[in-house]
DNA sequence: GGAAAATGTTGAAAGGTTTCACAAACCTGC
DNA sequence: GCAGGTTTGTGAAACCTTTCAACATTTTCC
């Protein structure tokens, strides 16, 4: 048996941990002395530093944050809120936060408000009750007031992979047009002339730019917009992508589409998975082009043609802006990164 | 006189928020009303419950968290501290601890460790500081003193996906060495006589117990260790599958393993990858067995054979067991869900 | 009409930390 | 010896909320 577990060792246990106080008597000093000890170490004589050290030791004491917080007017937290933390672009974006607040020293934290409005408002005005150092967010709709009044009463908010209202708020961001009108106009080069665009809920910015982008492209090849066939969907997920796919299939060959641009990778895995298991040949029979580029689409067994975005620079971008929010004479950035399309098999074949 | 009251106060800037005693002065009325307009609204009556709550408007009041904490002595904050935010698995056991913390009003916040031993031990000492309500954590280590005493100063932590030391917290997992067996037996029955154990780092507690449920597959069938051939990883990533992969199918032909038991599914994608791209036949030339069933694995376009464990379940039981913690005669309980074999086309020729 | 109960409101204390003006002790150099 | 400086240490205030005993006012019931 361990020594380190010995039962003997009674400490505190079930009360509450020792304070500073508690530390200061033990030691036989004052409380502003533990406090050096704790915040200008410098400014204690060693011989007192180790007195006040080893009580805190033997009292095994913890510092409380939140009196601290209640001091300091703020926390030392930082909050990613994802938009879906089950997209890898999400937590991908988070490791590059991740980066920038390790170098500063504050704790990053994650939400997941699972696209969902009610959760993600509820999120908000928790963090702004615990008056966190400030939040990073993938909204569902940058525009909801929420995200506006919680910047205007004064906690740091930066906007991660899309544009806020102008002025209110940094932000990060990909162009997603952009993005679409690359995805589309390699699907034109590769000769295809009916595309199916499959993405939804319509509501969501980076769902309605991507096909924007997409029209444009169509627009500049001198086509309209009747190239262009709507597939719908209720969410970005995998399973929604299978629905789709199905219904993709069943369409009569003469109007189906020779190609689908997909609003994220999730989508796009769900479509493919559809292909194989009715042994359609993609790309022969169906090019497929997500959108992300995360790891899972590279790794698909036909790997994917997708737009990649900087997941992890953006993340650190957003983080960056965060740390300047509380600069004098700040005034509010948007930074737009620039997608880049990878072409694998998925509407190329190999070879 | 610290009752200086300067009529400037009045106005909303963006300074400090508003305090209680603010909105007290503003609808001139006492501290201790506005605090039972908050908490006990029916013992104030309407006419000044009003005057209240339209002077908290005005002010934009925001209550302070870190003040409700230290008064209450601890935060109303679960959070759980994710071995690795980029695996799919671990993303779907925080949506069932979100499940059930929802239902307990307390807001899930995410930690990723990243496999990183002290960055979770940063996280653990953060989090005790914080005085959270609760620590769901998936350690990197299970036996690390950190651990242990962060439970034993008084924050409640139960152990996900792990049995931490005996009786010292509570814990949830699923039983790895039977999984381990299930994935093996299957192969065994399907014909295969060598089979690669795919996974690493070996110190992980999950790839450990998977390989030993492969072994004890092997004993039960009369088979020696020898039967089973090492390819060690060292993370279990899709990137780390590949290089697997590529090593796998260097191996000679007489000594190359008909079959693989990849420690998780990313790890399996990966060599999935590696397979398709060199022309290898899956299951024909190399059956593949993941685990976790992410929903990556189904769809893969060949749909990978996978051991399922109750991720969802898994999260909502463990946050079940967080929240009973901390009743009195409590006893720490290990619960252990038992996985089951998902049999797709990666071992098993569909038709 | 007045005692008892119900209802509304108040004021002060407590919770753990940080900060800051101040006191005490020790040096330095003359 | 002692003015002036440095090094250590102290005590009290402040941060914002919650709680609770006590007070004030209204209602109820004989």
């Amino acid at each position: 048996m361990p020594e380190a577990g010995s039962p003997d060792d009674r400490c505190p246990g079930p009360g509450r941990p020792a304070s500073m106080k508690e530390v200061a008597a033990l030691a036989g000093v004052s409380l502003g002395t533990v406090s050096n000890v704790l915040n200008r170490p410098d400014r204690v004589s060693s011989a007192t530093r180790t007195r006040v050290e080893e009580a805190m030791a033997q009292l095994h004491f913890v510092r409380n944050e939140s009196a601290r917080q209640l001091r300091a007017g703020q926390s030392r937290m930082i909050v990613y809120v994802m938009l879906d933390g089950g997209n890898p672009f999400f937590t991908d974006v988070a490791r590059g936060i991740a980066d920038a607040t390790d170098e500063n020293g504050s704790g990053l934290f994650l939400c997941d408000s699972g696209n969902h409005a009610e959760r993600e408002r509820a999120y908000l005005s928790r963090l702004e009750q615990q008056r966190v150092q400030g939040i990073l967010i993938t909204p569902v709709d940058p525009d909801a007031p929420a995200l506006r009044e919680t910047a205007r009463r004064g906690t740091p908010l930066v906007i991660v992979d899309r544009a806020g209202p102008a002025g209110v708020h940094c932000s990060v961001a990909v162009d997603d047009v952009l993005g679409g009108e690359l995805a589309v106009r390699h699907l034109l080069e590769t000769g295809h002339r009916r595309v199916a665009f499959i993405g939804g809920p319509a509501g969501l910015g980076q769902v309605a730019d991507r096909r924007e982008g997409a029209c444009r492209a169509l627009r500049r090849a001198g086509l309209g917009a009747g190239h262009l066939v709507d597939l719908p969907t209720a969410a970005l997920t995998v399973e929604e992508g299978r629905t789709a796919g199905a219904r993709l299939a069943r369409l009569p060959a003469p109007a189906r589409p020779t190609a689908a641009f997909c609003a994220n990778d999730l989508l796009a895995l769900g479509v493919l998975q559809t292909c194989v298991s009715r042994r359609l040949d993609v790309p022969g029979d169906l090019a497929i082009v997500g959108y992300d580029d995360i790891d899972f689409a590279a790794a698909a067994a036909v790997p994917l043609t997708s737009v990649r975005q900087p997941r992890r620079r953006l993340g650190r971008a957003a983080a960056e802006l965060l740390l300047r929010e509380t600069e004098p004479e700040h005034e509010h950035r948007h930074v737009l990164f620039t997608p880049e399309l990878v072409i694998r098999s998925s509407t190329v074949r190999a070879g």
